[in-house]
DNA sequence: AAAATATACCTTGACAGGCGAGGTAGCTCG
DNA sequence: CGAGCTACCTCGCCTGTCAAGGTATATTTT
């Protein structure tokens, strides 16, 4: 089953933190990796996972540079900041909290 | 912790519907009920209730039919239709699928 | 009786995020 | 040389949220 993007939305920025967490990369391998984690459920559409590192940049969550390396086209990598730290330890604590909520909501039969 | 309006976004029909199986009702206590049972963490702007309820009834998943009872305002009620029964049985599928995905995607450190 | 409060409905216009479509560019393989 | 993969980016449309504003009735308070 695939997952629709409305679903998604307001995570997209999470979940690109939370990636970095594992480590400096760039926005192919990024997606690549959402990708298979996801099982092939879901993935970003480039001008969303574009659009997300802009806004994610913008407001100093990650910081971008090139990367010299290899083969192919050029990379730019990005990083995770301290504040997008922080930021992920809240959304990743809003999430839970958001699974229960939902839980409640839309799980069950009477309240 | 209260949730903001963007992680809630593409489940508010799903919400509305699931409210609906317990009963017909109407706007304005529906939503007091999804307040309630979300602990107060969550509510629908009233705007975006009544853009649901058209959007819902346009669809077909809803039916709506005036109240002619009791004291105070007039109510428009709701009732859930057969096509949104359906309909929430795949949202909650949906919404079980994506809680494994996003828990993957966001809670784990590594992959 | 007037004012405040609660119930109950609805619309308009602005804004933000997702994304289809399109574009650039380098490398590899047949 | 052409196809396909890697890798980046932008423009403009669409959709859902919601602040603000509006209407109407019943109850409670002053």
């Amino acid at each position: 089953m695939s997952i629709s993007a409305d679903i998604l939305r307001g995570h997209t920025d999470t979940i690109i933190l939370a990636q970095l967490m594992a480590g400096d990369s760039y926005g192919y391998e990024i997606n690549k990796n959402i990708s298979q984690r996801a099982g092939g459920a879901y993935g970003f559409k480039e001008a969303t996972l574009y659009t997300a590192f802009k806004r994610l940049e913008q407001n100093g969550m990650i910081a971008s540079y090139w990367g010299d390396d290899g083969p192919g086209a050029r990379r730019r990598y990005y990083a995770i900041t301290e504040a997008g730290m922080r930021q992920l330890a809240a959304d990743r604590q809003e999430w839970s909290e958001t699974k229960k909520v939902l839980d409640a909501l839309i799980l069950t039969k009477e309240g």
